[in-house]
DNA sequence: CCATTTGTTTCGATGATCGAAATATCTGCT
DNA sequence: AGCAGATATTTCGATCATCGAAACAAATGG
């Protein structure tokens, strides 16, 4: 197989992989029974412990108003608790709740170590490889995300 | 480096690498003046020529009635046109315009053009290695969806 | 040529989101 | 201490994307 094929190959191999990213969170959502946005908070929850309404809005994209109602359905479906902060009464403390901190661990862990796995599978040198290339990528996405932005209007 | 904390390195990338094309998208968003829906159809009309109405609400994802609501917008915004199928007059084809092709072009070519050039500093071996990990990437996310789904309610 | 199937649109309802205004609280200044 | 702004969240009203079901239009097969 020539390179320029290999190439080919990959660049349509690495759209599929996004797809296949998505039906991941798709089938999570439904499992949950959130939809995209909350999914997105929940696993921020999770991962980053308690945050204060603000901050999660900040890191999901989301207006302040779009965010209470969010806490909203997630408080109501059972994964996310608010308290106030006892320090700056003005703010709001959200954390993901046990049985979200469950739910999250039984959908996602196996992912994860099958994840880990398959990449134990690698040596050293074709992990660093991998990792090159993803932070490489990363780098080139940002960096036309700017240059597009710039197109603007 | 430790190939340990090398595989909990790619994974943390892994996840940034998503983010990363979502800002790539949602800068494109923003600039065509599309919601990401709207964009993801757009996508896979200048891809893949023309469809007719159903198939491209399959494609997205989309209800019937979505789909109508959503062409309707890329047609206001002059990205799309609707032409009745004269072979089977009940379908609508729907095709992306010449304006289209060339902001779609404008806004992902280099993107593209880079991320080629940026893979072809690899030897053959390296891209085997990172098609590999894709294709394998891709399998397990298909196989993991499936399972979660199987989670259900 | 009518009954059924297929493809799209219309309709009414719902849900997620936004910007702006309202509310609550904190901080700094005098 | 107390007031003026700044900051964090919520409420409000409006808009937009989406859905399911019904309507409509056109094809197909007895």
């Amino acid at each position: 197989m020539s390179k320029q094929s290999l190439i080919a190959e990959i660049t349509g191999t690495i759209a599929r992989s996004q797809d296949a990213t998505d039906r991941v969170d798709a089938a999570a959502a439904g499992v949950l029974g959130l939809n995209r946005t909350d999914l997105l908070c929940l696993g921020v929850l999770v991962r980053g412990g308690p945050l204060t309404a603000g901050q999660l809005a900040t890191e999901a994209g989301l207006s302040p108003a779009a965010m209470t109602a969010g806490i909203e359905r997630l408080e109501k479906a059972g994964y996310a608790g608010r308290t106030r902060d006892e320090a700056d009464r003005r703010r709001v403390l959200v954390a993901a709740t046990p049985l979200a901190e469950q739910r999250v661990t039984e959908i996602y862990a196996p992912l994860e170590k099958l994840g880990s796995a398959r990449l134990a599978k690698y040596t050293v040198a074709e992990l660093e490889t991998i990792r090159d290339f993803l932070g490489q990528g990363i780098e080139l996405q940002n960096q036309q995300a700017e240059r597009i932005r710039g197109l603007a209007k």
